[in-house]
DNA sequence: AGATCTGTAGTCAAGTTTGACTAGCTAGGG
DNA sequence: CCCTAGCTAGTCAAACTTGACTACAGATCT
């Protein structure tokens, strides 16, 4: 799975009730263009996706209060902050080894409480352990390594990328048990998200309105 | 982009020429289908549409020795060397984030001379530094890092795995330079697929004929 | 001899991703 | 007053990915 869904139902909880614009213009906020599959047909097929199967509710809305064709407004569910919660549970702990399903899931890590994400971080680690034999022991044929010539790199790498994150992931663990970040149930929560008429202060220049330029 | 059309490319070509179900068979012997998305329904649509493209030449061939449909076979076009030689080269430079990108370029790497390779890897580097100081720009705010709460994790995730990434890299360039491998125009290469009726020694107990069990 | 298992080879529908394109409105220049 | 640049908001076709399914042949079991 990609990270698309749990960005997309993020965005929309933050905001309570939100339209695609608004999702996109989050999600870039993040910087999420750059990490994830996070771009306008992804996102608006992922709304429509989840509100077909009854994750989101789609409000028709009038034509807008500013240019544009009409739009809709989306809300999360019971059932699609049931899904919301079990992504940031599963893409916190699986190695996926896709970047970005992890780093989405970093981001909402504070909807959970501070106990349940350090076990799922040290069940992160044990997975990325079981990963790392799986590897070394398929790689390695019985007549000893060294058979392997250059193929011996990806084993390599593999198990390099694993020990690293490994090693990542008991760093957040200790930050996390040493008080760091205020969690679910522990006072006010960090705010991320663009209020109605904010400007976004991480302005790249870069620009996709109209897009092809 | 994904690994799935180099994998596939570069399993036709060692062959010379090949059918399906013997791409299908290579990448299970390297390990393909546990680090990319190299399941029947992707490899036989890739092989399709890179003929359609001009990048392999397709002969249909009769009913097949054992079993099944008519089978056709593959091969690839000057085109498609060509394509194959530049995935190759693109995917060691480039710092995609996605592992199996990475890892199907290493596993045809040496079809590469040796001096080419250590540039693409020199190159890679730098293009990790580069993706790792957008990174720290990107997530520093202007009043001063430390207003990010536990978004900073997320940049410090994407840091720990750059700097990873580059160290690694260079550990393979001390490793080329050193003299390891076999290189294009060196000699014997060191071959990776399976013959026409041996075993994978690498059986794993997995099965997928039947699939669906 | 018939039934079932296993292996060979591949197809297909449904879902996702990509990149380019559309269309309404407004602010500002000439 | 018209034109165009830019912003808001989203659509669409083409390509790709996924997981389940099909069809045939030979081997094995009963």
């Amino acid at each position: 799975m990609s990270a698309i869904r749990l960005l997309v139902l993020g965005a929309v909880r933050m905001h309570g009730r939100a339209h695609g614009y608004q999702v996109r213009n989050d999600l870039e906020f993040w910087g999420a263009h750059e990490w994830s599959n996070a771009k306008p047909g992804s996102i608006y097929h992922a709304l429509k996706q989840m509100a077909k199967q009854g994750l989101l509710h789609a409000h028709e809305i009038a034509p807008s209060t500013a240019g544009g064709p009409p739009r809709t407004e989306y809300e999360l569910t019971e059932k699609g902050t049931e899904e919301y919660l079990g992504l940031v549970r599963q893409y916190l702990t699986a190695y996926d080894q896709r970047p970005d399903v992890l780093t989405a899931a970093l981001g909402f890590m504070v909807d959970l409480d501070r106990e349940e994400v350090l076990g799922l971080l040290e069940e992160r680690v044990r997975s990325i352990e079981d990963w790392r034999k799986a590897v070394t022991e398929y790689y390695t044929p019985e007549e000893g390594p060294g058979q392997l010539g250059h193929i011996g790199e990806i084993m390599n790498f593999w198990v390099h990328s694993a020990d690293s994150g490994a090693e990542w992931t008991r760093g957040l663990i200790a930050r996390i048990r040493g008080g760091a970040y205020t969690f679910s149930g522990e006072g006010d929560p960090f705010v991320g998200i663009l209020a109605e008429d904010q400007e976004n202060p991480y302005a790249t220049g870069e620009r996709h309105p109209g897009d092809s330029r």
